[in-house]
DNA sequence: GGTGCTCGTATTGTTGACAATCGCTTCGCG
DNA sequence: CGCGAAGCGATTGTCAACAATACGAGCACC
């Protein structure tokens, strides 16, 4: 039997994924068949992403999609902006030597794969580095936060991704992040994080 | 009839109010005597609270009211330090006139209070001084969050306004917030709301 | 042809009853 | 007397049926 928690995982995994478009109606009896789920555990993990903000719903009008405006991509950035930067002046502060071979390790690959024009591949790096950042920091509050957040943003995140010229741009500026973190200098590192998401919510204001 | 979403704020307000302990069990048929709704609706309610983070549950052993360590309450601040700083600037850049009137109205009665030895009236202008950056800063993602974060961390904010001598320190510092704000200062307004935050962060490791 | 109304269907919200589980008490046994 | 197993009351989790509501099709009237 399919339990509450896994329909939950399974229907964020679909939404992350891009299954669904934005303001798409969630319908339970549907969720349901494609879940092998009953509907009482569809409720369930509709309310639990309502909750994390991927799903709104209306009385009597049921679930759909939540969309994220621009205007709030770009406030969500603007958290992320501070938040991430607290996460990798920490991961400065907590470093060890694996840490540091680790992030190093993801430079290295991150420059390859922009000269060598692999696009998909520095995204992923991309989510790597940050997921890298967020482990040595350990902050569970922040780590929270910034899933929540992240999520909500896939969409435009994506978008970013495409904008020509966007890697080699972010390339420099997440270096200066490893750097700094390497070198266990928070306030560079988090000044590092900081100039790099602003110049993402730059982008993001410039497709607007 | 008692609606679902008034259960889940009589519920919200009675665990902040500090109705119940820390790992209180909370049983679904005494809330609903309490608060005389339903089963349904209380379970509802309880859903809600445990994603803000006030109460948590365990399969088949019910809802209790989340304890929060003091690491927690010190990686909460962390987050407000920097979330809170970026409302302290906007609220710099969007200031209008009525504004800045009632800023400076609250920092006289801030002043007053303190002069007056009147903990309790400064403890609700410290909330009513936020509260007004958060207004006037306008960011909702923002506002979410530290309304959320400043739900579970009350039961420290007031051990915090307990602490001798702690509003003398205090009011200087919500002083410069204010002046930095009025003074249409983001840079510095942040600064300032970093830097009383800091100091709540420094308080909160002395009593560990 | 357009507009407003009525009704039917699809979908969601709610209920009370039932099943599963937990923690405690009691009892049996060494 | 101590320890573990079984039984019991309390509590939570799940369900299928029912009620309430919204959306859209069809119709009457202008």
């Amino acid at each position: 039997m399919v339990d509450d928690a896994q329909v939950r995982d399974e229907l964020r995994a679909a939404i992350l994924r891009g299954d669904f478009a934005p303001r798409q109606r969630l319908v339970e009896a549907d969720l349901c068949e494609q879940f092998g789920a009953r509907r009482f555990a569809v409720r369930a993990a509709l309310q639990d992403l309502v909750a994390e903000g991927l799903v709104e719903r209306q009385q009597n009008r049921g679930a759909r999609i939540r969309e994220i405006s621009l205007d709030e991509a770009i406030e969500i950035s603007e958290i992320r902006r501070v938040v991430e930067g607290l996460v990798a002046a920490r991961a400065a502060e907590r470093l060890t030597a694996a840490d540091a071979k680790r992030l190093t390790g993801i430079g290295r690959r991150m420059r390859e794969a922009v000269d060598g024009g692999e696009a998909a591949v520095y995204s992923d790096l991309n989510a790597e580095l940050h997921a890298a950042l967020r482990e040595i920091a350990r902050h569970e509050t922040a780590n929270r936060i910034v899933a929540q957040l992240h999520g909500q943003m896939v969409r435009h995140q994506f978008a970013l991704s495409r904008v020509p010229g966007r890697s080699a741009v972010s390339l420099a500026q997440h270096e200066a992040v490893i750097e700094a973190v390497v070198a266990r200098d928070p306030d560079a590192a988090e000044a590092a994080m900081r100039a790099h998401i602003t110049s993402v919510i730059e982008v993001l204001r410039s497709l607007g």
